[in-house]
DNA sequence: CTGAAACCTGAATCAGTTGTCAGTTTGCGT
DNA sequence: ACGCAAACTGACAACTGATTCAGGTTTCAG
């Protein structure tokens, strides 16, 4: 990605994690444009310079946060739903385990969802991604016969509009978790919207 | 609103609001950071100090822009719904007139989202203003029988975020209204969301 | 121990930015 | 047509922050 050398050391590469986890917490709490070079390098506790040395500009950083962002989104909602039954089950699951992370990640999440002013493309790419992970799974259900047929990908767009405001709303404003009755009262509507008719 | 005496002459309000107009598009088409005060003055063909005649500083520009974009949707949605009979009538043209708002007024929708990173309490406000309406159209709605009693308020945030990613997909990224057949199998699952048991 | 490769530094440069102000123009009320 | 309040101007002081670069430090194979 990067038209910079990789580092080659250990030395190298902590270093080059460090500017990461650093610019993370600086975009994450101050936003991109209030962050500055030399507030991340303070952070991490390198000359101004050693950020040039590993990434390009201010923007390839966040570039490469939303990749990170997007990897362990997905990692964590496969390992919250793995083996579960049901697709209904799966999206139950998930709705918690996105809410969960969203908690967890509140830094990175802010990062995305910034990440659409800086660069418009990579924030497309987290989610066109995201969505073909979720259209294959809705798509292996329709053909299941556990949820109804239909688009799988607006389908897929209206479940992660759903997620995405109950992450806003209580990861964010909140910094919390959605309350019992919130997720019960979110999922209840998805589960209509999904289900085959009884 | 604002700390500033407002203009007292037509030809003052007229520069007032060219410009508004003028960082609109600026903030609609640079975004916030990149556009500046003297961006905006050029575009609106005034003097750099004139801006400062009429606003405190460059956020208190996008709080304004934010609230005019809130009551213009409001308005625009409420024309497109006035008359008509039933709940889920309203939600369907709810979701047209919302997809047509939005690639109509691209520069405010962009406006809007950014505005979370400058000011998140006006975007909170923003959401929440647009939250009261849609929970009391709903709660209505429940009470003559017309859709499924539950929690009006996550039933609203999640049509809510339903739109927000129709208006993203196509008026932001594709530049168009969205195909019928998009329309349609977001409806779907939107109805069985909220209509009554069969 | 040595030299070279990798790594690191932070002061300096540079391309902007915001916000101010002393003075000028406009046009309304009389 | 005069005077005055409102509106407007644009050069500029003060500042900010991204990026560069000439040179210093660390590591380690030989």
């Amino acid at each position: 990605m990067s038209d910079l050398p990789q580092p080659v050391t250990a030395r190298g590469e902590a270093t080059r994690q460090r500017l990461l986890d650093a610019a993370e917490a600086e975009f994450g709490t101050r936003g991109f444009s209030k962050a500055s070079v030399s507030s991340i390098t303070k952070r991490a506790e390198v000359g101004q310079g050693t950020f040039y040395l590993y990434f390009p500009s201010k923007e390839s950083v966040l570039r490469e946060l939303v990749r990170r962002m997007g990897r362990e989104l997905r990692r964590a909602l496969s390992e919250a739903t793995a083996g579960l039954e049901t697709r209904l089950e799966v999206e139950r699951a998930g709705l918690v385990a996105f809410s969960r992370f969203s908690l967890e990640h509140g830094n990175l999440y802010r990062v995305v969802m910034e990440s659409q002013f800086v660069d418009g493309a990579i924030y497309r790419e987290y989610y066109e991604t995201l969505l073909a992970a979720y259209k294959t799974g809705l798509e292996q259900a329709q053909a299941d016969g556990q949820i109804r047929s239909g688009e799988a990908e607006a389908q897929a767009w209206a479940l992660m509009g759903i997620s995405h405001f109950l992450g806003l709303r209580y990861a964010i404003w909140q910094g919390c978790e959605p309350p019992e009755r919130t997720i019960e009262a979110t999922f209840d509507f998805i589960r209509r919207g999904l289900e085959v008719e009884a």
